[in-house]
Order: C-alpha cells, then sequence, then structure tokens
DNA sequence: CACGATTGGTTGAATCTTCAACATGTGCTC
DNA sequence: GAGCACATGTTGAAGATTCAACCAATCGTG
C-alpha cells in the first residue's frame, strides 16, 4: 500500500511538473482519446475514469479553459452532454504520455519480475471484481 | 492501477463514513500506536505516514481538536514537535481498525491467490526501494 | 397524457491538499 | 562568537475534491 500510495504520487507530480497536467487530467485525455470521435458523454467518461461526476464536472471545466477539451450537447438525449477531445487536447496528450510511459516503465515495470506484474494484473482484476459485486 | 484506486477510495468512504477518519488521518493514528510512548516526532511522522509536512500538519490541528492527538514541546531540540496519541484517539483507532481490518479481508486479502499476495509485496516493495534511490 | 421516480449533469459551500513564504533553532566554519 | 547554510514546523492563500442540493429531461405506469 505505502508502495503504491508513493508510486502515484510521484507520477502526479511528474507529470504536473512537466505537462502541468494532474493524472485525472490525463486519466480523462486518455479515455476520450481512446473513444470512437474521441467524444464521450460524461456519465461514461466518470466511468471509465472512476471519477465521480461532480469531480468530472469541476475538472472537464478547468480542462475546458485550457482549451484541451470542449463540451456539447447530445442529440438524442437532451440532458446529456459530450466531452470531446480538441487538436490542442489530443497533442498535449502525446507529449505527455511519451513521459509518463516511460516514468512508468523506470519506476513500475522495470522493476518489478514480469510474473509477479502478472499476478499484480490477477489480484486487481479480483479486487475490482469484488467492489462491482458490492455495489 | 484502476482497480488500487477503487480499492483506496472504497477504503477511504468506508472509514469515514464508519467512523469519521480518513486514511490519511488513520494512518497518522497507526503510526503513532505503533512508536514507543505513543509519540512521534512530526518530521518522523511525516515521513512514515508519506505525508508532506505542511499536510502533516493541518492533519494534526484537525485531529488535535477532535481531541486525538496533542503536540508538545521536544526538550532536545526546541525546533521539534512532538505528536502524542491521547487515549481517547487511542480507543478511536482500536475501534475503527476492527472495522477496517474485516473491510481490507473482505476485499482484498480474500479475493487475492495467497502467491499474487506475496508476488504484490515483493513488487511494491521494488518500487519503493527505485523511488528512494531516486530521490 | 399525467404523474412520480430515475437519470444526467451542474453548482456552491465546506473540506482537504499543495505551494510558497515565513519564523525559529541547530550546526558548521572561519 | 558571528555569519551562513540547513532543518523543523507552521501559516495562509490558492487549487482540488467531496457533499448535498438543485434543474432539466426521460422513463414507466396507471
Amino acid at each position: 500500500m505505502d508502495g503504491s500510495v508513493r508510486l502515484t504520487e510521484l507520477l502526479d507530480r511528474d507529470l504536473k511538473s512537466k505537462h502541468g497536467l494532474s493524472v485525472s487530467e490525463y486519466e480523462i485525455l486518455v479515455r476520450l482519446s481512446e473513444a470512437p470521435e474521441r467524444r464521450l458523454r460524461m456519465a461514461e467518461l466518470a466511468e471509465h475514469a472512476s471519477q465521480s461526476r461532480s469531480r468530472l464536472s469541476h475538472t472537464c471545466s478547468r480542462l475546458e479553459s485550457k482549451g484541451l477539451v470542449f463540451r456539447g450537447g447530445c442529440p438524442n438525449d437532451k440532458r446529456g452532454v459530450y466531452a470531446h477531445l480538441t487538436d490542442e487536447g489530443f497533442a498535449a496528450l502525446d507529449r505527455a504520455a511519451r513521459d509518463h510511459v516511460e516514468t512508468v516503465r523506470d519506476f513500475f515495470v522495470d522493476v518489478i519480475d514480469p510474473s509477479d506484474l502478472a499476478a499484480i494484473g490477477r489480484a486487481f482484476t479480483a479486487v475490482n471484481k469484488r467492489i462491482a459485486e458490492a455495489g
């Protein structure tokens, strides 16, 4: 637990100092970039990025004011809102990701035995399943 | 990563709803309870709980106003401050810990194969070492 | 179709964290 | 022992997160 806390703090500082993005902002950009047409409904995005809707709403406002994301309505469901990744957002993500994956490799992947990495994957998949079961 | 984020959020909510303690507050109480005479210098406590000094200072103020902790000076080093666990703090920790370990067991330990648990231990020990090396 | 229940999303206030500046004390060196 | 670098802690303001309240649109049922 301690190791995982320190790791995420390190990744967060790294991303923030080099690219001015927090991990949760980065996460949002990643999910949007992977989505078809680079857009997602707010609720889906919240789910994928495991953030509360309120938090996502605030964070998107910040990203929007940085010009990395913009929000537009949804034709089908008039309540709905799509978050779109802008070209500038995609470029920013691209730059950040290069550094980020390298840091992850450096402090996580490369120091762990491959079979232990696989074990971590199995373990947290099980944890996720258990949490989903419980609601 | 996603699993670990969800797990810590679940543990946090659990602790907060049942005992009004955040994980970082809980962590502080645990470290103090384990220390000789149930007291630690602020800097050591910050180290053990992997929090910034500033954050620890604020959090301790909150804990102090709840009566779970109190701060007293240090005879040797007049700059120093000891954080002490009060009896009330110990009692609160005791109550919280019973629930907490059960939740950890329920959502973490019990859903993971023991050899995978061992792998997680090895892996994050290595991560910690790597982070310590880098400073 | 009308009503209540639910879902999608935003907002503002309270809380917590981070960041930079500060005050104080120690230790080292000359 | 004066001056300077460094360590310990605290503070206040700025930034982020949570929480509860809210509005608007959809759904389901009678």
